[in-house]
DNA sequence: GCCCATTTAGTTGTGCGCAATTGAATTGTG
DNA sequence: CACAATTCAATTGCGCACAACTAAATGGGC
């Protein structure tokens, strides 16, 4: 398979390419489906939270780290000021968090909870259970698949340093 | 859990809580992170083909099924016409595709790739090999964790259905 | 034949996600 | 101290995802 140097030439008798594409098709595509699922599912349960599911996310890391400035967050969510500016004014508009610049260096703007964001985190306590039974899968299941989806990130991650330059 | 009526009150020994909540993280966040990582790599390989990631779907539900309307396209892409009606447009833009009413149902509109969108697919069989290689996956495992993200795509639309009403 | 519910695309508005750029503050170096 | 390189947040522009809505065409019941 990896040996075979010249699939090409015959496009009359290459059956063995397009089950290639075919096959991608499914994998691609299935991870795309299951992460929209996934989304769709935390919109209906966090609408009543008065959070989407980015800001969400932002929440937890608030929720468990206090709080911290705007760079060290999208470190944590691999999420860029692009993003987590717009996002960050979208939950101070709503009263969850304040955003400040740091005294001792006037780049930074540190991101902390505000009594409400806090207090919103009893609500939320309630979440995991949800999505859990959502997913139908136990624990065991659920912790080895994100073991096999945070492997496949760590490879893909390293795959796009080097895989700029030529090939194809 | 469905019985426990008031898990409240105490919020200062509650560590169960908190540790479903950093689970909870854990999951959904992996899930989103490897999709946003997919998509990474797609865009570095298909800038070549000039396509981006969803468009590139489309085009491979076109390569395999032929002309189709964009009904059936959404069907199989669980996509709808508030995403597809700009994206076959910029398709068209670029030549790949055309979009013509039916005849006989003035309803639906029939997308059909054009010769330079037939031609692409060429191309396009090279990508599965890049993607399949930068995973670090082997068949079998791409296999197994398409399975799984089946399943839990089926699990959580299944449960979607359920959910709106009341609980929590 | 006529009305009404349904089907089908398209449009609008909101919110990510990311590349590219801007601008201010800081740090390092001479 | 001065100047260049770096760091950090914000902004701009583009494309996707989805909810809500519009508008046109179809088909069924009467």
């Amino acid at each position: 398979m990896t040996t075979t140097p010249t699939p090409s030439t015959a496009a009359s008798a290459a059956p063995a390419a397009d089950e290639y594409l075919r096959l991608e098709h499914q994998i691609c595509f299935s991870l795309h489906a299951a992460s929209r699922a996934f989304n769709s599912v935390y919109r209906v349960v966090l609408k009543e939270l008065g959070l989407t599911y980015p800001q969400y996310l932002v929440m937890l890391v608030l929720w468990e780290q206090g709080e911290l400035p705007v760079k060290k967050l999208g470190e944590h969510l691999r999420l860029d000021s692009g993003t987590l500016s717009p996002l960050l004014k979208r939950l101070e508009a709503t009263g969850l968090v304040r955003r400040e610049r740091s005294a001792r260096d006037e780049r930074s703007v540190h991101v902390h909870l505000t009594d409400e964001g806090t207090a919103l985190k009893e609500r939320a306590l309630l979440v995991p259970r949800r999505i859990s039974a959502a997913t139908g899968f136990d624990l065991a299941e659920i912790t080895d698949l994100r073991a096999r989806l945070d492997r496949l990130t760590r490879a893909l991650d390293a795959a796009a340093l080097e895989e700029t330059p030529d090939c194809l």
